[in-house]
DNA sequence: TATGAATGAGGCTTCATTCAT
DNA sequence: TATGAATGAAGCCTCATTCAT
């Protein structure tokens, strides 16, 4: 990396580059080992050079939990759109999230245990209301809808199921990502368990009228 | 905390003074900041204290561990020994995990979050065979063994069901951790659809027959 | 040392700093005695600054063992060099290492007690084989093959004898440099027996025959 | 080992069970790495007790190296006494000398480097009149004049030799003892050469006339 | 005689951060 | 804008030693 080159980015590229190395080392080693000459080495520049762009540490982290986070909504949002069977969208929408989840999953796991408001902005969805204003779960809620057809339940229990969802998903992401010795076929056997029996399950069907 | 005061300990009183300011810490801040450093200064000794009454740090945060988790299975073994229904005992069996976990919840997320082998011993559950390894697995799979009667499945999918119903009991103790403004009710039906429904729905059962 | 006097010293400065208080401290303590902390201490800085210069502690004590050893080597390349009689050059090349390493016997010796890979690899010379990989015995070898001439006996006794000499020669350093006491008178009658008799006859030669 | 056994030994028996095992961790550790913790648990006792038989670390060590100093001795002047050739007797007792002190080579070496008084008691012999005053060197003179009968040089140029076999034998242990990698075969390969050629020759003889 | 409790110093190393340039 | 120098705190751990009992 030249100083010439260097010279030719501006202010905002250099500010993912340092975003973009931090999310790697959380990625490779955890949040927790994250730390800013990790960063600066990564992209030849001085730690100090750090303090330009960002106020300190937990700024950082900040900013990528809440990122990363949007890409999220935007991978099951896509997801949603694709046409089909209702429950095979539910499915595929489910399964898209907990790949997206897993693929940045210190990052994702970051973000769902972050307390600050900065970041809950994002994360909480098990407040009542929450099928509204929390826009996965409003997704989920909409595509649950799709399924039950006239026979909706009410709002209510419509929220609580994805709710159910939701944090079940986030059980299994957590599970999956801290155990991190499981052979790919048993990770594959539980997302699919999860994806094709339970989630059809928690949606209020047996396993035994797959697809309708 | 006066020299006269330490003298009138004796060996197992520093003992758990110092497992309970690790736990103190573990709760306010993670076990992955817990230090050596901070437990001396908490419980106003130096540092090398310590190892008078622990061989390492590992050696504390694995007797804390055990400790925790040996509570939840005790918790939900006496819950199994109840007499009653199956499907009511399961339901007490789940709600009883959680609500335990629930008290000690930031202890209980340190642990699981913990890629530590120390943690691990306990914390882990996904693998294939958890089911006869893990304690708290087994217990849930013996509940589940009875509610199925002489139509139980194969080990391998009740194995399965457990995990889902475990994975899925973490991500709403975890959501429930970190949504600290959830009211009290909303709390309430979190629960209670959780236990009531999935459960049921999980154990391959329809929500709408009810008990047996 | 003020601060201002920091100011003026380059990067290449406070290096050579480091390496002399370190080699003090080797030279008075032995080097099993060197810690970073005694180093930092000498130079007025705190530990942390070493980090800045090299990369750990073993760094140091590899820069300056590669140091010493090769002042020994080139002092005693030089000796060869000089033309003259194969056996006054034999001669003068033990002369000068048994000088050169009492110059310095504090940090010689420390190095040849030092069982720490990091040294050992300069000073290990008493395997089979040595003679090619060792530098300082590949010099006396070929100083050896000189005097035999036509001769000259199996490389491996080659390396045998010339293995004796550095032992011997190592003996005599650490005999010197431990007995304080002794007149400059003895000291000199000893090397002088050492190099005049001594090596002539461990080479294969009656003290007799001087010269060819 | 029970409180009864303890209280059956008397003063001087727990007095040698410290510093046998001081011995036994400096033969396996090395001098650098004895601890008064690591000697305690060897003998079952707790760290303070030593400090009731010893004045500090130091007074330990070096009452160990002074006592097993005077174990070589007892060793060669033993191989002195058996009958037989002269110039069989000198290498037999070379080698006698080289083999004990390597059989305890940490405390050997500790005692050789050792710049204290007490200590230089034993060790010193580069002076001039070692000869005569120095026990180890004595019997090496001896057995000298016994090789060269009526032609025996003078006293003076008998001490050097011995002198320069007795630093020579202390450079070979000493580099036997460091480097801890060299086979076996190589070491003896090593001590042959050192006793049946250099020995002979620094006594005056071609290796060519072996034995008389 | 023997011990357990306790400490403070020191061992290596990593870190976030500040500051002058 | 960018950096290198520097620090002090903190991380885990081992040690010799003292002291009251």
């Amino acid at each position: 990396m030249s100083v010439e080159d260097r010279k030719e980015r501006n202010r905002e590229e250099l500010r993912q580059l340092i975003l973009n190395a931090a999310e790697e080392i959380i990625g490779r080693e955890g949040i927790e080992k994250l730390s800013l000459r990790k960063i600066a080495s990564k992209i030849d520049y001085s730690p100090s050079i750090i303090y330009h762009y960002f106020k300190d540490k937990s700024d950082i982290v900040e900013q990528i939990t809440a990122d990363r986070f949007q890409m999220i909504l935007s991978a099951i949002s896509k997801s949603k759109e694709s046409g089909g069977d209702p429950v095979e969208k539910l499915k595929k929408l489910n399964r898209t999230y907990i790949e997206t989840a897993l693929s940045m999953s210190e990052a994702y796991l970051s973000a769902q245990l972050s307390t600050s408001p900065d970041v809950l902005r994002f994360t909480s969805c098990m407040f009542r209301g929450a099928g509204s204003s929390n826009p996965a779960l409003a997704v989920l809620c909409a595509s649950l809808k799709e399924i039950h057809g006239q026979s909706t339940p009410k709002e209510d229990e419509l929220e609580l199921t994805a709710q159910m969802i939701v944090s079940a998903s986030i059980g299994l992401i957590l599970k999956l990502s801290i155990e991190k010795e499981l052979s790919q076929g048993q990770r594959q056997r539980l997302i699919d368990q999860f994806v094709n029996v339970t989630v059809l399950q928690i949606a209020g069907r047996s396993p035994y009228e797959k697809s309708i």
